[in-house]
DNA sequence: TAGATTGTTAATCGATTAACAATC
DNA sequence: TAGATTGTTAATCGATTAACAATC
């Protein structure tokens, strides 16, 4: 176990955890990086080096990695063993999608609180949560120490939203508004800007034809 | 204008496009790199060397770059002014979201079909798009040039709905589904994994408290 | 002219990859 | 033992940043 992760490694993680649990549920026990490399297209000493980043045990010559206890290792060090609580703030189609998904505990996330500006909105129910005003935010969040900010607004009421959360203490948020927010330095923002996928999509078409 | 821009220069670019939209919008007719990267928090020869990367007439000394062209050029780059079009595989909560949102015209990539497997969705209309089953996928994306699939299916259909896009001869996918995909090398895959944002997410909460 | 700003060349930094030793 | 595999040290590569010259 390293003391600092490199971003890149952290970033892989997810997808070798995704394909660790698929092995383990073939009924193997162990899996050598050659094989989760040739898998994932990446280069061996790349995976033994995330591997080795966040292993506690370390892998055996001849055998590789044992898979429960890497798999273990991975959760553990992504943080999928405590869960942060998070609201949301914009109930629209995308913050709708959200909110009913459920996978985001698995990742250690869970969305406990929605919030929307439209009198229309506030105080239905959106998959299993009653969603409250804007004007909730801080107070909510303070009283249930939220941690994570999830913001679903439109780009016009971004800001607004994340000073909002901020003053309501959450230490991260995850933007998907296509505008460019400011928080504290210690606030990280994770801006989910769907122009970048799809840029590198059409370069890679527009080169290949 | 470079030849070959680097992909972290690439993927900044939708962001400067927006910046460049906003500070336009206030009436001002140019912009110096200082001003972006104070905006943006970044270094300014970083700026300068991506936008000497995609402008097509330099900046001027003194006063800096003209946004009208400036704006054209990152555009035009970017590949904005011509339409990708796309079909999209899943239509649950996430997919449904995805077609109604209007703003991927203005990132060059059209929606202009849905599909998917559930015979009870399969007809109706969802956002203006009639939803058609996926037997007809490859087909259909033959017959109308798709170039981009966007993949939200659960996990376990995931690959199934990326070999039929591939079929129809798309050339780039952008999944949203938690499993890993394979395709031909020449069919580029954006992976969207909502799981590393939310471990950087995760991360940064722990190290600070 | 002086100063702000661009543009370029060189230095630095960090991640990836290659080479090889250690081990079961 | 031989071979597969891990783990580490060194080399490479690419992006970022620093230093500085050019220009209006």
């Amino acid at each position: 176990m390293i003391n600092k992760v490199p971003t890149p490694t952290l970033q892989r993680l997810p997808a070798y955890l995704q394909l660790l649990k698929r092995i383990r549920s073939t009924g193997k026990e162990s899996v050598s990086c050659n094989d989760i490399a040739k898998e994932m297209n990446y280069n061996p000493v790349t995976v033994r080096k995330d591997i080795a980043a966040v292993s506690t045990i370390g892998g055996r010559p001849k055998v590789g990695y044992l898979l429960d206890s890497l798999i273990l290792d991975v959760e553990q060090y992504l943080g999928y063993k405590d869960l942060n609580k998070a609201a949301l703030v914009g109930v629209g189609h995308l913050g709708s999608a959200l909110l009913a998904y459920p996978g985001f505990t698995a990742y250690g996330v869970g969305i406990c609180a929605a919030f929307d500006s439209d009198p229309q909105i506030i105080g239905t129910e959106v998959a299993g949560h009653i969603v409250m005003s804007v004007s909730e935010i801080s107070t909510y969040c303070k009283a249930n120490a939220i941690k994570i900010g999830i913001i679903t607004v439109p780009a016009s009421n971004a800001q607004e939203a994340c000073d909002m959360l901020v003053q309501g203490g959450v230490r991260g948020i995850w933007s998907f508004a296509p505008a460019l927010i400011k928080a504290p330095e210690d606030v990280l923002i994770q801006h989910e800007d769907m122009a970048i996928p799809l840029a590198l999509l059409s370069k890679h078409i527009e080169t290949q034809s």
